[in-house]
DNA sequence: TCAGAAAGTGAGAATGATTCTCACTTGCTC
DNA sequence: GAGCAAGTGAGAATCATTCTCACTTTCTGA
């Protein structure tokens, strides 16, 4: 029996074809947040193939497993960012200039006021997303201003 | 000289045409939020016309004034919400059932952490969106559970 | 190990939102 | 009123995403 790897999870209980088990690996090895075509471009890259379609839709298995998260768009295409798995509820901080993203712990939306409930809204979910410089990328920002 | 109105300022100091003052009449009327397409039928069902590129560069002048803000996406389309003018820093809760939106004080999303500082990133902005049901819609979607 | 079914694949067409183009019109300023 | 800059509208173009369909691969049970 072959040896599980991370990876082998990534879909859940779906089928695991090599196309998306490559689409898996090079989706971890990506540093930040990518689009769809990011993760194309770095796929040819590795002389690795697959189809639009079947791109896109192992983006939306690996999204419906929760180990990718859609974190939100930039240039009018969806960006996505793999989530370390088993982390709960927690948000991402994604870097204006690399788009290297990290994992946050939920600040607590909704509970500075009374439970979930705001001008007589139930709130039953909520997305934060929060943009910035990362590390690497402040000293040069630094030095342009 | 003409009374001047909420909308004659909806668009910052840009020209005011007849055209921009009925898309920002017809959005103001609109309850919650909306998708440019949405807005396009809310024009026509009050007789008046406007080009499809007339209405989106309407919708991102509004936008780019302040008048309007973006607050996701709905059906793979721009979902766009009225902001009382004057309120500064702000978040929005969004029905999930009728799509009426109200407006939320910031809960104060980095001030949980070190200022502004999260692994090593320096936030600059965040995008909170709360979903839910408003008070309408509760008692229906309690009724169907 | 094999057969069959279910699920995944890929090329390319289809869809739909948004942007662009360009000739025309309108609003504003002098 | 003239002139110019900005706005308009029809429709073409662009681009991300989804759909279609014949083919291939993976998995399960025997």
């Amino acid at each position: 029996m072959r040896r599980l790897t991370t990876n082998d999870r990534a879909y859940g209980h779906a089928r695991v074809s090599r196309q998306r088990q490559a689409i898996a690996t090079v989706a971890a090895a990506l540093l930040g947040a990518f689009t769809v075509d990011q993760l194309a471009i770095a796929l040819r890259r590795r002389r690795l193939r697959a189809g639009k379609a079947t791109l896109y839709r192992a983006v939306a298995a690996l999204e419906s497993s929760g180990w990718l998260e859609r974190i939100g768009e930039r240039g009018g295409s969806a960006l996505f960012a793999r989530c370390a798995g088993g982390v709960r509820h927690h948000h991402h901080v994604v870097c204006a200039d690399c788009g290297r993203v990290a994992a946050v712990r939920c600040p607590g939306v909704g509970k500075a006021t009374p439970p979930g409930r705001h001008h007589g809204f139930l709130v039953t979910r909520h997305e934060v997303t929060l943009h910035g410089l990362c590390a690497n990328c402040r000293p040069s920002h630094d030095a342009e201003a």
